[in-house]
DNA sequence: GCCAACGTTGGC
DNA sequence: GCCAACGTTGGC
């Protein structure tokens, strides 16, 4: 299992350094656009982050993301999977009311409301591209090496992005 | 704890 | 639609 480091923290004890809270993490999130796309979230401006359940993307929100840290939205399983604009983390970690709910299709019957199984964030729009860049760009950039979205068989579909490969991309 | 079977993700 | 890769489940 390969763990992550959101890159945040500069001291072994992070509870002991307050700066360290005040550092930013950077993230990247995929959604199916068919889902939820970046338009939906232009026009919602902020949004749960619901149905996540893979225990460590989890994790990930329910234990590194802080408010504030930056996230690159990224389309996924369509015609061209890209990274199409840019969020930010906008609450802290809560239960994702879905696993309660007997209709909805994250329904999770071993969740309980004493002990819930899955946590998420606010998402908040900051941008949208003017374009957006294709995986397929991403794959032929050599500054990208080593990013965890382009390894091979990654499925995460929340994962780290070190601040280097985040100015790459922006920049 | 092992591991086969199964389900899901996601690019192509 | 195909399939590689990976996560989860459950029998033992």
């Amino acid at each position: 299992m390969a763990s992550f480091d959101a890159g945040r923290r500069d001291t072994p004890n992070a509870s002991a350094n307050a700066d360290a809270e005040t550092v930013l993490a950077y993230w990247l999130m995929k959604s199916e656009p068919d889902a939820y796309s970046i338009d939906d979230l232009m026009h919602d401006g902020r949004t749960p982050w619901d149905g996540i359940r893979n225990y460590q993307a989890r994790n990930m929100m329910r234990d590194d993301m802080r408010v504030g840290d930056e996230v690159l939205f990224y389309h996924s399983s369509c015609a061209e999977p890209a990274v199409v604009g840019v969020a930010r983390v906008a609450s802290g970690p809560y239960a994702d009311p879905t696993q309660f709910d007997r209709e909805s299709k994250y329904f999770d019957p071993k969740s309980s409301k004493d002990e819930p199984r899955w946590s998420l964030v606010d998402i908040e729009f900051i941008r949208k591209l003017d374009h957006p860049i294709p995986l397929a760009e991403l794959k032929e950039r050599p500054d990208l090496d080593g990013m965890t979205l382009l390894k091979r068989g990654n499925r995460l579909s929340i994962m780290p992005v070190s601040a280097e490969h985040w100015k790459r991309i922006l920049g």
